[in-house]
Order: C-alpha cells, then sequence, then structure tokens
DNA sequence: TTGCAAACTGAACACACTGTCCTATACTGG
DNA sequence: CCAGTATAGGACAGTGTGTTCAGTTTGCAA
C-alpha cells in the first residue's frame, strides 16, 4: 500500500488520503453507504468536486480504493501465514479495530459490491489454505469450493452478529468460537450430542455414512 | 399474500403485479439491481410514473414488497414445520425456482438490504427453531444467537458458491452437504479426521474440553 | 343504472447529482 | 528556475427524483 501510493506526487497522494478519510468518515457519521454523494466527500476533503473525477470513476472506485488500503495488513498476515490459519483472530481483530466502518458496511444500509467482495475473498483465501494442507490427491468427502463458502459465510455472518451486538465479546473469543463451531459442528456448539436424535426427519443425516 | 392484496382494489392489484414483475424482468435481464430507476420500471410495466409513488415510495420499498410475496411460500413451509428442519431442502428449492433473480441479488451487483434481510430471517428462523428443539433450561456451550448467524451465513455461502456455478447439482443435494457440513463439522467435510493435526498451532482448538 | 369515490394519466415543475468542459492558479521535481 | 502536473472553480447539458394538478377512466355500492 505504502509502495502502491509512494510514486504519486505528494499532492495526489494527500487528495486521495483526504478523499479516503472523507469518506470513512461520512460512512460511519450517517451509517448509510447508498447516499453518500460525491459533493459531500469533496466538501468533507476540501477538495474540489473535478479533482474527485481525476482520481475516481465514482463514489464505489473510492470505496475499493479504500477497501484495498484496509486490507493490506490482513493480506499481509494471510501471506506470513499461508492463509487464514484456524485460531488465528486476525480478521476479527481486524473487524475490531475498524468495527464502525464494518457495522455500516455489513449491514442493510451497507454496499452489496463490498460485503460480496470480503465473502469472496475470503472463500478464496480458506480454499487455498485447505488445498495447500490437504494431503495431495486427497479426495474430499464434499467440493472444497462448497466448504469454503460455507465456511466463509459463517464467518461473515458471525461477524455480523458480532457487530450487530456492539462486540461485547473480545475478538480473539469470538475467533476461538467459530472456529470450534466450524470444526466440531453443531451438535458440539449447542451442548447436545445426541443432537440428530432430536430433531425430527434426520434419519438421511445418519452423519456416519460417506 | 392473497389475502394481503386480496382486499385492494382491483386497479391497485393489476398495477402492483406489472410493477413487481417490470422489476424482476429488469433485475434478470441487466444483471443489476442498483442502476434500475423508476422511469424504467413503470415503462416496462406500461405505467404512469405518478402511479409509481401512488403506491411506492422507492425502488426498495417496491422490491421489499415483492420479496415479500416471493417469500410467502417458504414462510408457509417454515410455519408448518416449526423452522428450517435439518434436511429440508425447501430453502435451496425456492433458490433454485428464482435463481435468475437470487443469482443478481446475492451478488455484487444486488442489493445489500436484501441480502441483509435474507441473512437475518434465516438466522431468525434457526435460533427460534434451535430454541423449540433444545431440552428446557438446557446451557448451550456457545449463545444460540451466535450459532444462529453462523448458520444462516454458511447457508447464504453457499447459495451464492451455488448460484455462481450456475447450480450444477440438485438443490436436495447441496441442502444435504449443506446439512452434513453443518452438523458434522469440518473434519468430516474434508474426510479427515485428524484434520486439526495438519494444521499447524491448533493446539488450542482440541475439540474435547469444554 | 346512476353517481360517488378511487385509481390512473400526462404534463409540468423545482431540485439535486452527475459527468465533462474550460481557464486560471499553485505546486513538484529536475 | 522551468516544464509538467495537480488542483480550483465556474459553467454546462443531461438525467432522475418527488411533487402537484387537472382531467380521464374504472370499480363499487346505493
Amino acid at each position: 500500500m505504502t509502495d502502491r501510493l509512494a510514486r504519486l506526487d505528494p499532492r495526489a497522494r494527500r487528495t486521495r488520503a483526504l478523499l479516503r478519510d472523507a469518506l470513512m468518515e461520512l460512512i460511519v457519521e450517517r451509517g448509510e453507504y447508498d447516499s453518500i454523494n460525491i459533493k459531500e466527500i469533496t466538501a468533507r476533503a476540501d477538495v474540489s468536486r473535478t479533482t474527485f473525477y481525476l482520481h475516481f470513476t465514482d463514489v464505489d472506485h473510492l470505496l475499493f480504493d479504500t477497501m484495498r488500503d484496509i486490507y493490506a495488513e490482513i493480506i499481509a498476515v494471510f501471506e506470513q501465514n499461508d492463509g487464514p490459519v484456524p485460531g488465528d483472530a486476525h480478521e476479527f481483530r481486524h473487524i475490531a479495530e475498524y468495527a464502525d466502518f464494518y457495522r455500516v458496511m455489513f449491514s442493510e444500509r451497507g454496499s452489496s459490491a463490498f460485503l460480496s467482495r470480503v465473502h469472496d475473498y475470503f472463500a478464496e483465501q480458506i480454499q487455498h489454505f485447505l488445498e495447500k494442507r490437504l494431503p495431495d490427491g486427497h479426495q474430499t468427502t464434499l467440493p472444497l469450493p462448497l466448504v469454503a463458502h460455507f465456511m466463509a459465510g459463517a464467518q461473515i455472518g458471525v461477524m455480523r452478529w458480532w457487530l450487530d451486538n456492539d462486540q461485547l465479546l473480545d475478538a480473539d473469543s469470538v475467533a476461538t468460537m467459530a472456529d470450534k463451531l466450524m470444526y466440531n459442528g453443531l451438535a458440539w456448539g449447542v451442548g447436545l450430542d445426541d443432537l440428530n436424535a432430536i430433531m425430527c426427519g434426520v434419519d438421511h443425516l445418519a452423519a456416519d455414512e460417506a
């Protein structure tokens, strides 16, 4: 990220930083992404509206650029660890750091493009991680992409719940809970070994065939 | 749904149906929700733009009304079954029926409000279901809302993957896979009992304490 | 059937945001 | 210091919005 911006004219670097900060502020203050327009952003950033178009095509473009900056650190961690290692709470710590931002962006008033990209990025990272760690030629029970998207969705689901409840738990606790639920399954999560028996019509979920 | 509309003047009923259909068509054809405007919808529906405002405040309002219609059937199934019973593929069959619609709405070019509402609705239904089926006074290992949002997110994650791959599997297969992965856990899903051992630094995921 | 109330139409309007000009000014790096 | 580049600020056409209003069609009940 620093590398990406270092080459820019300091004026341009400053302008982009101002626009980025203005957008972040507006998202948090307004609690809504959709209705934020270029006029407001440039007014907040104290930058000419014309200048905005010299750098970005629209608000989404600015958002994605901002996103790249925000994610630089978490990407670095992933690359260091060969992926999203289980029990690693970096994602949740990252979410906690920008909680006010994510609370809006993951909500009803956020951006579908943003959420979608986060989901796809998670799924991709998870799949790469699983592929690296599984023995060569190993045949998985279920299609690996399905498992990856399942995990990515579950991760985001927990994050949404966590954010909407003002992060009553600390990042490490939630990360551990989500991982354990993922690895151990639902029966463990609710604390009932004979969970299937309690559910109705679940004969075909016998869990031991396959 | 029929009840809700039955009271309306047939002219109003007709108008709303035309607007609803026009919106659905435009979403599918355009492959994008954001850029659809009222002018287009009314033109497609062959209805005056003024009339639109007699029924809805904006496009989102129309979308949510449409959503309620679409969900009428699946809600009926839930109420019949006391919730989203495991192994029940109604959600996936429903998604399959409106696949072209959901493929857009769950995508980068969909609506965050729509996705968010679906997620929250799933989580709510799942939580109610679990609460009903668990023994009275039972202490769950993890907070029930966390489990519910985990499951809701996972469900949507699988749906997104399924839709983006043009539903190569049939609805019942995917539903079963998602349920099994949920109940049996990740180790079963990838077909490795000693999964934790393969992962690095997972001592704290020992899975048996708690 | 008639008449009233409701739904619909089409045109007009002010308003706001967008995207793109243009010229003038201020700054950076060599 | 100079050439190149970023920015400012005003102007513009285009487009969607939300509302108003007068006039028409339609449903429903007396």
